[in-house]
Formats: C-alpha cells, sequence, structure tokens
DNA sequence: CCCTGATTCGC
DNA sequence: GCGAATCAGG
C-alpha cells in the first residue's frame, strides 16, 4: 500500500480526531500502526495534545467518586465484586448490566463483569466479544474484558451465553 | 500482557 | 520516504 493522497487525507483526519495509530492503521488497511506513526511524523503533524501514554484506560479520581456512589446505591443487587476486574470496571459496570438482564435472568453467584466498552478495531484474541447494545447505534461497544484461550467471551458472560436450554427458559 | 507514541536506521 | 524494530511508558 502506497500513501495517496486520499490516505494521507484520512490519517490527517483520523489523527486528528484523536485515534490511536493502531486505530487508524486498521481503518485505512494494509499498513501497520509503525506505518503510521512514522508516517504522521514525516508529516510533522506529530503533537496532539497528550502525546505519550495509553488513553485508552485511564482510572483516575474524577469518576471515582461518582462510581463510589452509584456503587452505594445498587450494592444489592451486585452482591460480588471482583477485586481482580478493579476500578476501572466500575465505572461502566451499570450501563452493561441492566441489559444483559432484560433477557437472561442473573445466574447466580457469579461476578458481574465491567465493561471495558471497547470497538470492533481494539478487539484482540483475549478480550470478550460480547457486544454491548445496538450495533446499528453510535454507543455499541463491546465488553472487552479478559476472555482467555477458551473461548469469545469472559467468565461472566461465557456463562450466560452458553447457558443450558432448560436454564434459558425459565429465565424468560 | 495488553496497549500507547517516539525514535532509529536499513532499505 | 517508508516502516520494522526497538525503546519508553501506562
Amino acid at each position: 500500500m502506497n500513501w495517496t493522497d486520499e490516505r494521507v487525507e484520512l490519517l490527517r483526519k483520523l489523527w486528528s480526531e484523536g485515534l490511536s495509530a493502531s486505530q487508524i492503521a486498521a481503518q485505512l488497511g494494509g499498513v501497520s500502526r509503525n506505518a503510521v506513526i512514522g508516517k504522521v511524523h514525516r508529516l510533522k503533524l506529530s503533537s496532539r495534545g497528550r502525546a505519550t501514554a495509553a488513553p485508552a484506560r485511564q482510572k483516575k479520581t474524577t469518576q471515582a467518586t461518582t462510581a463510589t456512589k452509584t456503587v452505594q446505591r445498587t450494592v444489592t443487587a451486585t452482591r460480588t465484586v471482583t477485586a481482580s476486574i478493579g476500578a476501572t470496571a466500575l465505572q461502566a459496570q451499570f450501563e452493561v448490566e441492566p441489559v444483559a438482564r432484560q433477557y437472561i435472568r442473573p445466574v447466580e453467584n457469579v461476578v458481574v463483569p465491567i465493561s471495558r466498552r471497547l470497538q470492533l478495531v481494539q478487539l484482540s484474541e483475549r478480550t470478550c466479544k460480547w457486544p454491548n447494545g445496538d450495533p446499528l447505534s453510535e454507543d455499541f461497544s463491546f465488553c472487552g474484558n479478559e476472555a482467555g484461550e477458551s473461548g469469545p467471551y469472559c467468565g461472566y458472560h461465557s456463562k450466560i451465553a452458553f447457558q443450558p436450554a432448560s436454564e434459558r427458559r425459565r429465565s424468560r
């Protein structure tokens, strides 16, 4: 693949919109994230506010307070919380859970995961591919939590996805 | 280990 | 100019 005017233009646009190099590479197709970064440098359009780091994950005290309040209010419904999942999960937890409960009765004694709300291009082999919301909506995302090598979903979504037919019947 | 951007340097 | 390899970091 070569850098046509169109591709460079798209690169400029996406980069200015704050997309990561890997995401841009995924959309352009045919190039690696390194290629994108290299090109960005040559175009001298590096700096983009926050240079170094991975904005993908940010868990700071900002939303921590809000998250805590929500947890207290919903603690009855969500009794088990896994420490390993951590604070990151707490932020999005309640956006996802209600959706799941619309069709499925919660499995007993199970850990409710916190969705990482990843976009399609952000999924890797070990991220949960459970879809959140309407695929046609802008809000659509994937769970993205640790999925391991045993399947396409994290522990929680594996349980609700692979429920025995008999159980599923009672859930509805 | 997942990911991020930055830099180097052979091509 | 290009981008893989590498570095430095969250």
